[in-house]
DNA sequence: GAGTTTATTGAATAAAAATTCAACGAATTT
DNA sequence: AAATTCGTTGAATTTTTATTCAATAAACTC
């Protein structure tokens, strides 16, 4: 036991180490020997855990694909007090948990172009633009948010939502916006 | 003379279509030997007309950092009517003249993570925040726009402008959204 | 504690991609 | 039209980076 627990520490240890080397230099741009170094440990150990540097990439996305869904509206909260919530939540992960607001930055990064196309499927895969659309559909019944088409509204609410995140993952000391702002874009 | 022109044009060609690709596919995923089929040429030639990779990239960065200003506010126009018009334009380059906002799209990536160093630097070299940040702020004493950090408005702003043009860079079918719904951001 | 399995290393190898180059055809010059 | 320069090719080379591997140490089983 002692024995498998040492080795799913030393594999949580490389997926956390490569995640945040992958959002903050880029995949590519990111070698196997810098996971390697930083981890730190062996080049020839990573293969020992990790088939490839792909693999890695696509367990992190796998990973990433499953922690999905806590957008999903809970209750009778209303659609903009939700999304206000939720980005509030996740922009203070930003420095509290680094590794969850990271994985948010991957999974857009990987759905977008320049990465290896099967991993870039996994990250297709879950639908997050519909789940939101919905909320927005209900927002625009309620007339709290403005009129437009939900699916397109939904795509440039987490365009934006990336875009963000990906300049407070650039820059550290960044203040992260007041979520209102961008849920604005929606009313 | 005819000679110097050809070979301008090749090297126009060159870089349009290494633009398209490097927004397309990424830098890294765009291999020397796809610029050169698509051109179409031999990869060989290529180095004829550009040093490496990277230069090629370089000479496009520095291309796209002296084509700013546009963003400059001209006249008496308000702040919010300005960025308005500013992302209408900008988003009907879509459709009209692609590499126009590819050139933006670009930019805004090399100026993250991901890409060589020195590329990255020309990149950052240019400010757009600032120039922004004055219109906010203008914006700001004429009661239109919200308070808040100007500076941290103006990074969200073009935060969000650059994730919704890189959706749109990547799902050719995407419509355009409203101008109005970004500005609406700093209201 | 002998024997087996697992962890670890770093140098060797393989794979992928960028870059060079010798050769040739086409244009330009004189 | 001979000589020279420039454009062009695609295969050979170099460079970079991922991946393998033989050897060793440590941990575990019996």
């Amino acid at each position: 036991m002692t024995r498998k627990e040492q080795k799913e520490e030393k594999r949580k240890a490389i997926l956390m180490t490569a995640l945040t080397l992958f959002v903050e230099r880029g995949y590519h741009e990111t070698k196997i020997t810098d996971i390697a170094e930083a981890v730190p440990m062996s080049t020839g150990l990573l293969f020992h855990y990790f088939e490839s540097k792909e693999e890695l990439l696509k367990e992190l996305v796998t990973m990433g694909a499953q922690g999905t869904g806590s957008a999903r509206p809970t209750g009778d909260v209303p659609p903009d007090v939700h999304l206000t919530g939720f980005l509030g939540q996740l922009f203070s992960y930003a420095k509290e948990q680094p590794w969850v607001f990271y994985m948010f930055v991957l999974m857009g990064q990987v759905r977008r172009a320049g990465m290896p196309e099967e991993a870039r499927q996994i990250a297709a895969s879950i639908d997050t633009f519909g789940m939101t659309a919905e909320l927005i559909k209900a927002g625009q019944k309620k007339g709290i948010f403005h009129k437009g088409d939900v699916l397109l509204m939904s795509k440039c609410f987490w365009a934006s939502v990336q875009g963000i995140m990906e300049e407070m993952a650039m820059d550290k000391d960044m203040k992260a916006p007041s979520p209102e702002w961008i849920v604005s874009m929606l009313k």
